[in-house]
DNA sequence: AACTTTCATGACAACGTTGTCAACAGATGG
DNA sequence: CCATCTGTTGACAACGTTGTCATGAAAGTT
């Protein structure tokens, strides 16, 4: 075998003659050299390997003066332990997995920079997965992916969270995990999760609209595979009950939660003969589909029509008018659910038991804009 | 220490009574126990260690007897190498970063999307890093980051691809890398690298808006740290001095890729006494802020103002009028992207040295949809 | 003073894999 | 018949870390 060249190399400073793998004296350069092991901090330091061990792993019984010199050597080489090597090891992993199927771009990247926040502090690794709920290879995938990819947990985001055999097979499989669900309340179930209570802004929403005079409210449904959707119709129901305006079914339209559905949908509520005055999308995607809709139909918002989403996304301020919608915190969400993984995982380790950090609910907030305003006259 | 209770305790079934972590002859049942090693599958086929990781890494040199004998083996006792010991032991890895810093969700998204299909693919795992790209300390954290998180190489997405001093640094580590940058050639300097005509496609853009008539042509500039932005200028020029029309310097506004800065820039556009009657917003953010500037000022699109955008995210097909833009393909620049990265980290292992795979260029596609008409009348 | 306990440290094996090298069988050539 | 080659296989060490256990010193208890 010819010595292998280095990468990239013409873009490479002039490199070195010899071929001398292992007798540089690390530490001299910061650069070009192979990384400094837990063995050439022992030497240096003039301690055992076990001693440096100790120290990197902030374990107790070690004199302060002998962590710092450890400590001291392991800066002079920049030592950086080997997490292959560490996980090889202690059978423990320092990456998680965020499992999600959701086609909104922002709540996706909301949920990954959540994720990531509690990762870069500590020290641990994100792999992504994005899947497909409805495969029905789905829970083996995932033991796969935990067990190739070495990962310590996953963190589920909905619908994933929300399907009780899945759930069940990753128990069944000893893998650690947390849920983010759409929930009133703490389920209590043993298992950590973190929950929404989507059923409690949509009564808020609903509510800000009834206040504003309006009666007929239409409520386009989100995707049948996400309980939120449920969720945000009892809310929807429980307003319009608790103000003592009755249901009418036919203002109430199936869908999914996209843009198109909520085109579609509006379409079907503008051609009924007593049209809603206001309309609720149960995202921020329908709720700009029902705007699409209502220029396409030359309706003006919000005085023929008021319409109000869900989630907060930015088009929601950058559409015309700006949507009022409620603010759901997707990404303090998901922190707290990293958080919550990462504290039973450490509960996996020691017997310390006592979690600090505990199930955890959210509630997303109303936030008014341009796009709802008083009942001004009947529609034709 | 107590017995390390199952995680997730009140989901998972009843436990066995026993603690034999080791006793359980492997390939009974799929769940609840240890992984398979190589060791088991060794005794199982009734062959060396050395001869199933042969087979397992498809080595030449195995009788095809031998290789069914092992296959079979594996496939009974469903073994997966582990990656901690694999990348320990061979100084390789299995998986790869992605570095970007860009506030468009679409973006971000539609790269992930790319990058993974390859990652799932060759299984390779994806850490995704995104980051500060005006940190000064960027270059040395993603040496770090290489080397904490065993990386086999990175995925650079712009500007962090088009910034000398780090690619310099990167390479001065010996960190294996694929830049995605804005150019209208192959830059040719070694390392591989996609590019993207921004310059050509923003050509075509204009062109388009000359050819339905218009002459006073509003320009908003994307951020100055993306080579993309004087690429996209480039093609504005040079369409306008290929028509004879002279370049006003009124017209051309300075800014970022954002929402904001095209509403802004679009403010000031409108305030001038002679008004463009089209505006190319850099990217499909600052048209769709451009857009909100028109309907705020009361001024009707296309038939009043003509607006374009580029990048053909989701949001420039919804909002109203849904805008014309090029077409990036991002998704198929991240996927070639990687498999460049994977094939250059081929060409390190073997003196193979043939690459398949090369360098590419992607011209965006212009895509016209409603934001765009043939002028009119001229402005008040 | 002799003992137990506590604490700090180190020697060594082990995690699951692959690289190196040697061994062997059978084929080929003289 | 022996020497050589080729192709297949296995024994063993090594990767960098941490868990287990042993050791010895210092402190506390009888």
């Amino acid at each position: 075998m010819p010595p292998r060249k280095p990468r990239n190399a013409a873009l490479a400073p002039a490199s070195d003659s010899k071929q001398n793998p292992r007798d540089a004296h690390p530490g001299e350069r910061g650069r070009g050299m192979r990384n400094s092991t837990i063995k050439d901090v022992a030497k240096r330091a003039h301690v055992s390997l076990k001693t440096v061990s100790r120290v990197v792993n902030n374990e107790p019984s070690v004199l302060d003066r002998t962590r710092a010199k450890v400590l001291r050597a392991v800066a002079e080489l920049n030592y950086q332990p080997d997490l292959s090597a560490r996980s090889l090891r202690s059978a423990k992993s320092y990456a998680i997995g965020l499992v999600y199927d959701n086609p909104n771009p922002y709540y996706v990247i909301s949920m990954q920079t959540g994720v990531l926040s509690v990762c870069r502090e500590t020290h641990y690794g994100l792999q992504i997965h994005p899947c497909n709920s409805s495969s029905p290879h789905l829970a083996e995938e995932l033991c796969n992916l935990v067990r190739h990819a070495r990962l310590a947990g996953l963190v589920l985001a909905p619908p994933m969270s929300e399907r009780p055999e899945l759930i069940a097979h990753l128990s069944a499989n000893d893998i650690t995990f947390v849920r983010i669900i759409s929930a009133a309340e703490d389920p209590k179930d043993g298992a950590p999760c973190v929950f929404v209570d989507d059923r409690d802004a949509a009564y808020d929403i609903t509510e800000h609209l009834i206040q504003l005079g309006h009666a007929r409210i239409g409520f386009l449904w989100g995707g049948e595979s996400h309980r939120s959707s449920p969720e945000r119709f009892k809310g929807y129901e429980a307003a319009l009950k608790d103000y003592g305006i009755a249901i009418d079914k036919k203002l109430i339209i199936p869908g999914d939660y996209s843009f198109d559905d909520g085109f579609r949908g509006a379409r079907r509520l503008f051609s009924l003969k007593d049209r809603p005055t206001a309309i609720f999308g149960s995202n921020d995607e329908i709720a700009a589909g029902v705007l699409a809709a209502a220029k396409a139909n030359g309706i003006d918002v919000p005085y023929e029509l008021s319409i109000a989403g869900f989630e907060d996304s930015p088009f929601s301020k950058q559409s015309w008018p700006a949507l009022t919608t409620a603010k759901q915190g997707t990404e303090d969400i998901a922190r707290h659910a990293t958080l919550l993984l990462l504290a039973e995982l450490e509960k996996g380790d020691k017997a310390d038991a006592k979690a600090t950090v505990q199930n955890k609910g959210f509630s997303p907030q109303l936030v008014i804009r341009d796009s709802t305003a008083r009942v001004r006259a009947t529609t034709s």
